[in-house]
DNA sequence: CTAAGTGCAAAATGTTTGCATACTT
DNA sequence: AAGTATGCAAACATTTTGCACTTAG
């Protein structure tokens, strides 16, 4: 399995996304954060990385960028999904042991394997349908 | 409720949802389909159409395009959820009587109501696992 | 007549690529 | 030395916008 070469550039990336544990961030955060490394750079980057599976794409609903999420710590991410609010953008991490429920279903009547990490499930959160009434 | 005016090109969009029902189609693919109508027409009128809520617009993952679906048909869609494999990228539509579970819990424990129409489930459908092996 | 919609071209994003140069191993 | 990665600028792809012109009501 080839690794690559270890830079200098590579590093602050990883790094970066290891000190935002859980966060999404996109190409665009990254180039402002880390101002000494190019755009082309980020984005290769970011590739590799998803490859080797240290870190998750996403192309979050309504939004046109993708953004990227550390996936280093699977162990306390277990049975953790996302949902998302339509209307004020954010993202919540919420546990559900129905969302099993569905994963074993779809497993044996689909043959589908549910990932959990990729999934982001949408809808409008408490808040957003309080200030509609 | 403004409706704003029932045009030529407005009618050629609707029209083409209509005659395609369940399908997610692109910008560019109504812009080729529709070859007298502007691309800023196209992304204007699909705005629009959405706003009223005669469109679903979807962001898939991993694709750069978002796609938009003909929404009219409520009513033979009800519990009907959209699976899709991160591997092919193929989309299937399933019938899933765990998701309305999930759906209960998440309006019990954190007030947030899912959109089964904006939601989609990733992951490996059973081709493409049983091609990894 | 007035408000709204259209087309075109230009701009604004977000992402990828070609190529010469620099860094890793 | 050989193979990668980087930076820059240019190319792409998708979506948005400004503005003059047309059309619906």
């Amino acid at each position: 399995m080839k690794e690559g070469y270890k830079t200098k550039q590579r590093e602050e990336i990883l790094s970066f996304f290891r000190q935002h544990p859980g966060q999404h961030i996109t190409a665009q955060e990254l180039c402002t954060a880390l101002n000494g490394v190019s755009k082309a750079t980020v984005y290769r980057a970011l590739d590799r990385l998803v490859q080797e599976g240290l870190l998750r794409r996403y192309t979050l609903e309504g939004g046109q960028a993708a953004c990227y999420q550390f996936s280093g710590s699977h162990s306390h991410c277990q049975e953790h999904y996302h949902i998302r609010c339509t209307q004020c953008g954010r993202l919540f991490h919420v546990q559900s042991f129905a969302m099993s429920r569905v994963a074993g279903e779809l497993k044996e009547q689909e043959g589908f394997i549910l990932d959990s990490s990729m999934t982001v499930l949408y809808g409008i959160c408490r808040e957003c349908s309080q200030k509609d009434k």
